[in-house]
DNA sequence: CAGTGGTCTAGACCACGCT
DNA sequence: GCGTGGTCTAGACCACTGA
């Protein structure tokens, strides 16, 4: 009752895996439609429900399918936003009074909640490039669509913001860079260090990720025309809802 | 013999799981070491095998641990490649004679394995980017210390570059860029689109991912200072061995 | 309420590694 | 050779969805 004698060169669970991705990738299965069920894939091939599971599990943790309770297994769509780099922030949107994250959702609206700012003793990495330990901290969640699809974090040196709209949840027209310049500290160079992992739990609650979705998260240090770090912004986004564009001369 | 009467919060594999992240990410389990394995589990928590895998196979997939057959299951480490996007090619780096690829691992030696130049007939993105579907394309892998880390796939017009050593294997000092600076078509402007998901089967083979590791996908298309697009360059990197940097000004 | 996916048990045989 | 993870079976109860 085990299975065959001689060992398939693959286990029958890949094997229908890759039938169904290659359904998917082809086209023949389209954004949104229904996988054959643990009950189909157990009656066509014979096999155990484990091991229809395990199959299906194979595309979800490619990010290739969403299981939906009580329903059935779909395929998954990706649908991205494209967030701008260098080419917004190096053609003056913030200076023109507007907030940098207009351009990214590129028409679609977005909306932002559970903005928490505080004050708070900086990790190491921080705390060495802000030049300190003691900063304020704006922690906020942007949605699109009523979808959340970002983190953000941004660290700015306490001595630096103390007492100005930066520290308060309405930061004013054209957000904490216009205020920044306000006082003197104009963002003129930026870095931004990307990479991509999966999740961590609390990420995968706040963003409402599907298995087999990784974040790209984003590390930027803004500084001013003479050098100095003026704030560090991390950012955590779904990797499934968004292209990142940057534009830059040889 | 079911689980216990009333169903506890969360599933016990999660449980597990949660407990032995947090071991991992609070530096009590460092790179390396190993985690109990599925008969530890079954013992100290009186559970069966299937469940006990269920909660590695959460950090596995989460990509903080890898399981080596006969051996055990052990702690995943991270130590990236930087990658410097605009810092790089805006420093003149191949206007020296020397290839991009320099300055990509910082003191790390890379090589490169399975060189292809083909003729082809790009796909519609491609054609439509470079103006016609009649293409050159050079695929290539690249190793660090020995594991592959990225796949690239360049695509050139077929007329540009036919007779040129960029459709040899072998292109010369300074790389394609110097060479297409020869042709009069030096690339003066860049655009890389970055997305992040999991890998497809065949990258998983070619970049010997293990479960839990998402690609970093770059297209980078390359224009002469006129705007032609001379090249477009598709990268598969591993995002466990890269670390992206882009700096800009505002 | 019938069907779906989510969790779990208690077994089995296998290939592989390390010693 | 023994322990490890890899694959698989044949059941079970549950929460949830949708007609």
């Amino acid at each position: 009752m085990q299975q065959s004698p001689v060992p398939p060169e693959t286990p029958i669970y890949r094997r229908i895996a890759d039938g169904l991705r290659e359904a998917i990738l082809s086209g023949e299965l389209r954004d949104g439609d229904r996988l054959p069920g643990e009950n189909a894939l157990m009656a066509q091939y014979g096999i155990a429900r484990a091991t229809a599971r395990q199959a299906l599990s194979v595309l979800i943790n490619e990010g290739l399918a969403v299981p939906r309770r009580g329903s059935g297994v779909y395929v998954r769509q990706f649908r991205p936003i494209r967030r701008h780099g260098s080419r917004r922030l190096s053609h003056g949107h913030w200076g023109r009074g507007r907030a940098i994250w207009d351009a990214d959702t590129e028409g679609r609206p977005y909306t932002v909640d559970e903005v928490h700012v505080d004050r708070e003793t900086a990790e190491e990495e921080i705390a060495r490039v802000l030049g300190g330990p003691d900063v304020w901290v704006r922690r906020r969640r942007y949605s699109v669509d009523g979808r959340p699809v970002q983190l953000s974090v941004s660290y700015f040196p306490a001595g630096l913001v103390e007492g100005t709209p930066i520290v308060a949840e309405d930061t004013g027209p054209g957000g904490v860079y216009a205020r920044l310049r306000e006082l003197g500290s104009a963002p003129a160079r930026f870095t931004e260090e990307v990479r991509a992992r999966m999740p961590h739990p609390h990420e995968t609650v706040q963003l409402d990720l599907p298995a087999g979705t990784p974040v790209i998260v984003i590390m930027r240090t803004a500084h001013t025309a003479e050098g100095t770090p003026v704030e560090v912004n991390e950012m955590v986004l779904d990797a499934a809802s968004y292209v990142l564009q940057y534009d830059f001369d040889a």
